[in-house]
This record gives structure tokens, sequence and C-alpha cells, in this order.
DNA sequence: GGGCTGACTTCTGTTTGCCTAAGTCAGATT
DNA sequence: AATCTGACTTAGGCAAACAGAAGTCAGCCC
């Protein structure tokens, strides 16, 4: 069946309101209030799946203070959060191509160290670019034959 | 609100049974039967799924015969449908490095031309490979301002 | 120590996703 | 004409996802 870690990764990322979550906190939200609006799903929902994604360990709920105001809670990425980028790169990519939005990206990722544009590439071990064509899907171990 | 591609995405392919009748469109199903199969879910949804992917235009059902056998229709990735494969690629990727699988990944991607794995790369449009520590965000056209 | 505020939780109800089981249907085979 | 098979559709029901409104709670400020 469904044998195939592309089914691990829905398990822990598999609503539309957790991967928008994490798209958020790629883009560098940290607070609740901020994930309900700019989100835009209610509060129930959003404090589900901060949860399940704080269990899952792709956020870390880490207590701040700014002076003057209480103690508080902010989410933060993990190192397996990060690692969650280029799913949202590849989607945020083949969404501007094949999904006309009304206002184009409104944010622009970019190389920190050079200031250009990023993106996602399926490469080779051997360093070469390969286009989506040209991979191809070998039985591995494990395979499930069907009959 | 969600005023980005990555929502428009979300929108086509959001729910599990979509995102896993891509993934094995993309590692070369075709027929009906083998996508309830494999995937693992009932006829219904399947069904509904690749109605839906067709009519997205990720899939196109095309008839063919085999010899002594009636006309059937497959479906058959479209150029918009191959170029989902980053985003399989990159859940595949995260799911083998954080979700372990008990058999290992059941198949391997492939550079057609030279043998060598293959999987995603974060890349800037100067050519460098990106960390996803490195990526910066910045506001761009359209940005939603929060209060 | 009462008010205020951000961060939730609880309640209720609707919609969506998916399952199993049981049809239907087209068309090649006999 | 009857049969068979792969590709669906229909029916009935359960569970999860989500929304909106309202309540709770912690702790700094005054």
């Amino acid at each position: 069946m469904a044998n195939c870690s592309v089914a691990a990764s829905i398990d822990v990322v598999g609503t539309r309101s957790a991967i928008l979550i994490l798209r958020e906190a790629i883009f560098g939200t940290r607070r609740f209030e901020d994930f309900v609006h700019r989100v835009g799903i209610g509060e129930p929902a959003a404090a589900a799946r901060l949860k399940e994604l704080t269990a899952a360990g792709l956020l870390e709920r880490v207590p701040y203070q700014e002076p003057g105001q209480r103690t508080r809670h902010e989410y933060q990425l993990t190192t397996k959060g990060m690692d969650f980028q280029p799913v949202v790169h590849a989607l945020l990519q083949w969404g501007s191509k094949w999904e006309t939005d009304e206002a184009g990206p409104p944010l622009r990722a970019t190389h920190r160290a050079c200031g250009a544009a990023v993106g996602v590439r399926i490469r080779c071990d051997a360093g070469h670019d390969v286009d989506p064509g040209d991979v191809a899907i070998e039985p591995g171990p494990g395979l499930i034959t069907v009959s």
C-alpha cells in the first residue's frame, strides 16, 4: 500500500491548516494571534495545529518577555521544521506557475548571502540538474508487488 | 489572509488522497484499479480525486486499448502534473529523513541520463546552493499588512 | 486587587473525507 | 444472447476538520 515516506510526511502535515501554519512559521510568524490572522483560520484550529506540530517536533514553544509585558510563549521552528522548507518552496513555485494568484506572490524568498531569489530544483547526486521528465523511478527494497 | 500561492496549491491538492494519487501517478501508475490498490484508498475516493485532478489539469484521461480488450481509459500526467514532482520529492526527502519508515523507501528515483539518485535542493538564481537557514523572506508586492 | 490583554479552551453545529457494500455500465469474449 | 471484467457510481454512515461565539486564565499595570 502506501509504504512510502510521502505518506509518513502527510500523516504529520496532512491538513490544509497544518501546511499553512508551517508556511507562516517559515515566513517568520511566531505568535498565536498572528498565526490566526495571517493564515485566516479560527482560533481552535490554530491552537490544535500548533499543538500537533509542536508535539511532532517541527515547532518549539519557547517563553519570551517583552519589556513591560508578562511572559508569553512563541512558536519557533526547529531544525526538523526548517527542513520542511523545500516542500513549502516547491508548493509556492508550483502555485506561482500554474495557479495564477491575483496579486502575485506577496513575499520574496532570497538567498541571505547574495540577495538572489531562491527556488527548488531537482538534482541528482552526480550534480546534474534534472528535468521532471528525466527522473526514472525504479523498484527499490520493499516495493509493493502488484499482482 | 492567505494570499499566497501555497494556499492556491493546497486548494488543488489539499487532501491526503490527492497527494498520494499524484505520487503514484508520478511513480508511473496509470490505471484506476492500480491507483486504488497502491494508494490504499476506497474506489469512491479514488474516482473523486482522479476526476478532480483531471479537471484541475494535472492528469489527462486518455483512451487506450490492449489487444483483445475493449477500449479503456488511463490517467496520464500532464506537464502541469509533472511539474508537481518537486513537491513529491521534497515530501519524500523530508519523510525519509525525519519520519523513519519501517522498510526504507520502496522506490528509488534516479536521473535517467546518469543513474544517480535524485533529490530536491533549494537554490538561488545566482546558482548557489542555499541552506534552509539562509533563506531570507522579505515583503513583496501585495503583502498582507498586519495591524 | 481589579482591569486588561493575549493566548488559549469549550461548546455547538456544519462540512468534508473517507469507508464498506452494493449496484451499474460498456463492450469484448463465448 | 449471456457472461465477464475493469471502471466506475450510489447509498449509508462514521470521524475528522473547521467555523463562530463565548468563556477561562495568567499575570503585568495601576
